[in-house]
DNA sequence: ATTTGTGAATCTCTTCACAGCT
DNA sequence: AGCTGTGAAGAGATTCACAAAT
């Protein structure tokens, strides 16, 4: 899901594989928990299902990090949850800054998750002037001219891009020569990053585009395999069913002139 | 990425891969822009290029939906966005709603790229009666009361959580309940849904824990290529080197007390 | 008696490389 | 001459199933 290169450039080092690094924090979370409940075992089969997972998926994760469970009993979750935070890098507070302080950038710049585990709003970055010294979720916002100084003060490794499309390459370009190497991009856009900067992107209309894409699917199977489709599911049925049915080869006859942009 | 079931449970169909279903809205966004200067073809090369894969990858998800190229010439742009919108089932308009409106649940319903393309806000949903009545993204926000009434008589199937994640289980319970199938969730929990029914997840913490495991690792790599880390990396070195080269196989040792919450 | 850890089998995704079409 | 479409090879991820450990 990363855009930018496919990393893992130089040193393959103990390679973890990246479908793993993406459930750690999700292991994490369902550890956390338990931890709260002050539960002090669980099995691989609960904290699986706890997070949404099968059993030998999550075993398999954990034996890339190492032998932390005990045969017939199950992983301690204090210790689980230690190795999990130091493998995952958060061990340490990562200082993170925000550029583009608009409904989005507020949002996440309140959101909770972020000032626990791991990492710090260093700075919230926005180009309007008029926004400059606006406290937003405690912390003022200062204008892009001051993004270079603040990134080098402060040390700042990840930046998260929550700017509207136009603006996010720019805005990469300086955090990256500012030097920040990982990019958190919420604009529905490419970014183009050097080797050696991880991006990863999270875009709203490309989840509802695959889901609607599953949504359709269900309509279209829905019509075929009974043949009373309920509800809204009539409407579509005619639309989808042309969808599932069409050839694959060549143009199929009813090209409209052209889609909504 | 979807958390619920596998899906494709029922008619395996004409199945086209997950992976590349994925990589459609990407590549129909390119082809939009295209299409907005005008360009009448393009190349798998370009094409590729624009929406950051390799070219043979994107041949090979085009293979899926049929032969929509022209060999020695490239595919048609306009043409090609309308089979690709048909696929994803954007050639019809989806009514979605968005339960939570709080900073994230606000961003949404003004996000722009929303109500373009194929889908649009239905109705905004909150818990606290004092929101009740006011207007987000020029739309008046209505009570939880209401969920499966505005479900129900707008034939909505498509749902987005932006609630906090205490709430996301039982609200995601109501909407399946009322007739939503395909859910978007932005509150940090692992939802349980019955079969049939999709959820995609988005999850910003997730998504910076990933960035900083590979910025540690990057780190790591710095200190023990060269000798000589700068900056910051001076202060990882050490906790990173220990994690790059601690040993798997059991207790290493020097395990903390706790790890912060 | 349980539950982990992991080889081996399987499935999915990516990349290569080139035949086939325009 | 140029570019698509795709079999085949390769890489990666998931699942199976069971030996090893407590």
């Amino acid at each position: 899901m990363a855009t930018g290169r496919t990393h893992r450039p130089a040193t393959r080092s103990r390679g973890i594989p990246e479908a793993t690094v993406a459930r750690l924090p999700l292991y994490l979370r369902a550890l956390t928990a338990l931890s709260e409940r002050s539960v002090p075992t669980v099995s691989s089969e609960e904290l699986a299902a706890a997070a949404g997972v099968n059993s030998a998926k999550l075993r398999k994760d954990f034996s890339y990090l190492g032998s932390y469970g005990t045969r017939g009993v199950g992983y301690d979750v204090e210790y689980l949850v230690y190795q999990i935070s130091r493998e995952l890098g958060l061990t340490q507070d990562w200082p993170v800054v925000i550029v583009g302080i608009g409904n989005l950038g507020a949002a996440l710049a309140n959101y909770g998750g972020f000032a626990s585990r791991g990492f710090r709003v260093a700075a919230l970055i926005d180009a309007d002037p008029a926004m400059a010294g606006k406290p937003v979720a405690g912390i003022a916002v200062q204008h892009t001219d001051e993004l270079e100084h603040i990134i080098e003060s402060n040390g700042v490794s990840i930046g998260v891009i929550a700017t509207p499309a136009g603006a996010a390459q720019q805005v990469c370009e300086r955090l990256v020569a500012a030097g920040v190497t990982s990019i958190l991009n919420f604009a529905p856009t490419v970014l183009t990053v050097p080797d050696g900067v991880d991006v990863r992107k999270v875009d709203l209309s490309i989840e509802l585009q695959i889901l609607a894409f599953h949504e359709q699917r269900k309509a279209g199977e829905e019509a075929s395999e009974n043949g009373a489709p309920a509800d809204r599911a009539a409407a579509l049925a005619a639309e989808a069913e042309a969808a599932v049915t069409g050839d694959r080869k060549g143009p199929d006859g009813d090209l409209p002139a052209v889609m909504p942009a």
